[in-house]
Formats: C-alpha cells, structure tokens, sequence
DNA sequence: GTGAATGCAAAACCTTTGCAACTGG
DNA sequence: CCAGTTGCAAAGGTTTTGCATTCAC
C-alpha cells in the first residue's frame, strides 16, 4: 500500500531505523528493514505475520531470521514484544508509553494511550508495592471485547 | 509443615477447596488437592515447583497431572496463572484483586495489593481506550529490584 | 459400576541455536 | 576483506494430548 521506506506513525524521535541500528553498531541488512516496515502497520503482528509479509518482498527470508531481526530491533529500541498469557509474542513499533487492549474473543490487541499527564502513580492509586523494591517498569493490560466484537455480541442478542 | 488441610492464608470465601472443587462438577482427588496445597504458600510456584512439591505426598504423580490439576482449578477459580514475559506460566492461590512485582534480577514474584479503594479506574487516569471496547479484566505489573536484590546491589556498588 | 481423572509418553507449540554460506560497510 | 548475518534444520523448554489404567462418587 505505501512506499516501503515510508513511515507511517513511526517512533517518537525523528531517527530513522536505518541511523538506530547503525548507532547500535548493528548493520543495516534488507531484512532488517523489511522487518521493521512490516511492523509500522501498528497491528501488533505475531512473529508468523511479519514472516508473512515480509516474505511478499524477500522470498528467502525464514522464520528464525524474523525473530532475529525482531530481536534486534528490540534491543535497538525500535520495537517491543508484547506478550499476553501464553500467546505467541505480538510485536509492537509504537514507542509513546502505552498500554494495551486485548480483545478475548477475535484476539485483536490495539494500543491505548495514556493522557500527556503521568500514567498513574502506584503510590497515589494504593498499591502497597514491596517496602525497599525500586519499580523500572510499570505495564498495564485491558482484557474484554473490542468495539467490533461489543457490537456483534449486542446485535445477537438482540436477535 | 501444616496439616495438610490447613489453608494458610487460602481464599477470600470461607468455602473449602473441596467444596469449590465439587460444586463445579470435577471430582475431589488426592492430586487436586495436594497441587492446592502445593500453592498456599503464596511464592507463585512454576508447574515445576508444584510437581517437585507434591511428589514429596505423591511419588507417582505425573507432570502432565500437575498441569491438569492447575488448570482445573483455575476452572474453579481457586487459581490464577500468572504469566510474565515468555517465562513459565506461575500459579497464585490469592483471590483478593490485585498485581504482581516481578524482580528482574532473581525472579522473585511478590504480591501488590491495591488499596481498599478501587485499583484505579482507567478513565479517571487517562487511558484512552478504544470506543466501545468493553473492559472485563485489568492486569498492572510492576517490574524491577525486589528488596533484596535492590539492598544487595546497594553494598556491591558500596564495596 | 462407570465415567472422569491419572500416568506415561509422545506430540505440539513457539522460540532459540549451530553452522556453513553469504554480504554490508 | 571479514566480522556480523542469514538460512536451514535441528534442538530447546513449556504445555497439551492420546490412550490404557485406575479411582471417586
């Protein structure tokens, strides 16, 4: 649909993929590229739906390079795993702190942005976190039915 | 250590495993029990940690058994598998709402309870969920230095 | 007694790894 | 040129499944 090297909402710095990787003393291989495009659709693709895509435009590629490259984008930064019970991994280029919603009947997983102010202090909402523990990370995860399936279920019972 | 039907901290409801086990329509084995007991320590065991626990009262159970009981409880609701990452799924016994810490650096679980007023709500702390998604489940983790690793590093960093 | 649950082993599943061939800077 | 990457295939670790046997009700 669009030109490969476009990015549609990309990351939050104005850096190219291409000067990350290079930075990270990485090199810069099709595949690579390929890899991090397929993820700019921001549809939280599985390791085997990036392999998919990305195999339209490099026939060879196989699936342990996927996750090589997928790999390394994380540890570059441009990308995060995003894991959910035991599902497989679901990979995430949208670098803006947020969280995300998991729709349990179509298995949908869509970002959800939380306000410009602070996410949410653990202190202030009560959570009584271990005395002494220091918190790096903070990761919250909605369950329940997208708007499509909210909307499908009510047109059955209704019917 | 305890008696074998003693429950440590067991369950929110006064109603006994057994109990729960038998109104649901699954049968009340010697297994199924001993797994129970297996988690009421609250250390969020892997399948393994349960399976290793239960063999000391059971030499013959399986590992296949051990998962089967867990997810048979979690039918029940007696248990919840919490999953972080791709580490191995570890079982909680504890009903009460609330989130879970996990140490990156030894891999410790610890419990974090929300205080007595509701978690948070997320419209409140600006999550912008998607229109008409419908939020059955909230899931908070928090990651990082439990205690002791967190004073551990301290005197290394010291020394 | 009888269907549900167990134990075992083997499979399924996602992901990682070893190694020869290749390639980007 | 040559260390870093790839592709393939095989292994890894966790969890599930099939089937004969056993057991709770």
């Amino acid at each position: 649909m669009l030109p490969e090297t476009t990015s549609t909402t990309s990351q939050a710095s104005g850096k190219s993929c291409n000067e990350t990787i290079s930075q990270k003393g990485f090199r810069f291989t099709a595949q690579r590229r390929e890899v991090y495009d397929a993820l700019l659709q921001h549809d939280h693709p599985t390791a085997v739906d990036v392999f998919l895509r990305v195999q339209k435009k490099l026939s060879g590629i196989s699936l342990a390079t996927v996750y090589n490259c997928l790999e390394t984008l994380a540890e570059c930064g441009l990308v995060r795993a995003v894991n959910h019970d035991r599902q497989p991994s679901r990979y995430c280029a949208n670098l803006e702190p947020h969280a995300h919603f998991f729709c349990e009947q179509c298995g949908a997983v869509a970002d959800v942005p939380c306000g410009p102010e602070e996410s949410f202090d653990p202190a202030t909402a009560g959570w009584q976190l271990p005395a002494g523990a220091i918190v790096t990370h903070q990761e919250v995860a909605f369950r329940g039915k997208c708007p499509d399936c909210a909307a499908k279920t009510a047109q059955i019972s209704k019917s």
